[in-house]
DNA sequence: GTAATCCTTGACGCCGGTGTCAATGTCAAG
DNA sequence: CTTGACATTGACACCGGCGTCAAGGATTAC
């Protein structure tokens, strides 16, 4: 299939596509006429790049994910990189998760002092 | 003072100063040779913007504090404006810990797929 | 033939808060 | 006079993941 084919049915744009490509996590194939040529399994690629962006991966987080599935694994997560990557990230989402929750004290606190009547409630994850 | 010791005593950069006079956050007297010539209430101003900084802020959430100090208030707080923008953040702060921790349940529970043995834990905020 | 779609590469824009360098002026101490 | 520490404005660089426009070639439909 070719570029804009793989866009649609991964549901992202042509030009997100050719900066994975740009930046080598994804190649292509070309045709006689110089287009861009995909395979189903640039679509599963696309996929995991994509779900991985979406809990706040970094395109570099994401390589291991792809070489390990270009790697002829079933799933992308089923190399020792690609774990690494895992427990990096949720240490790095713990450390912002942390300190979210002391800013969030900070300002509650500071708004409280400000306006006695406005006790702020929600995010009552004790 | 000159913009070197207002520098030294908030703490930041010289470069910082004259980005928040260029974004309209503090003014200053100019000496007869061009200098900047800050007063203490502008190391108090300063001082407002840094805090603010550090709990997440952007220049522009701080706009309300700097305003209410300037109007004589002791307190960057103690105007509605700041109020408003206190609960905003509030707000936005706990969107953004909902958003986080899900994706650390996510994250976890793939890790856990990919590797039974690696048991996330810590964040055990419950 | 030509319009309509698709494709190509290249490159600037964005967002926020600076860091950093450039080229130049000011002023006090030696 | 010279050195050195300070000041000035201006402007590019950064980070990440694209959006978007430009200018053109390819292919298909009619």
């Amino acid at each position: 299939m070719r570029i804009g084919e793989l866009a649609r049915r991964a549901g992202i744009s042509t030009r997100a596509l050719r900066y994975y490509e740009q930046q080598g996590l994804i190649t292509a194939r070309r045709a006689a006429n110089g287009y861009r040529e995909y395979s189903e399994d640039d679509l599963r690629l696309v996929t995991e790049i994509r779900s991985l962006l979406t809990v706040g991966f970094t395109l570099e987080d994401a390589r291991p994910f792809v070489a390990c599935l270009r790697a002829g694994h079933a799933s992308g997560s089923s190399c020792p990189e690609s774990v690494a990557v895992y427990r990096r990230k949720l240490a790095e989402i713990d450390d912002e998760i942390r300190t979210l929750l002391a800013r969030r004290a900070e300002v509650a606190a500071q708004l409280t002092t400000a306006c006695p009547g406005c006790l702020p409630r929600e995010q009552d994850e004790k």
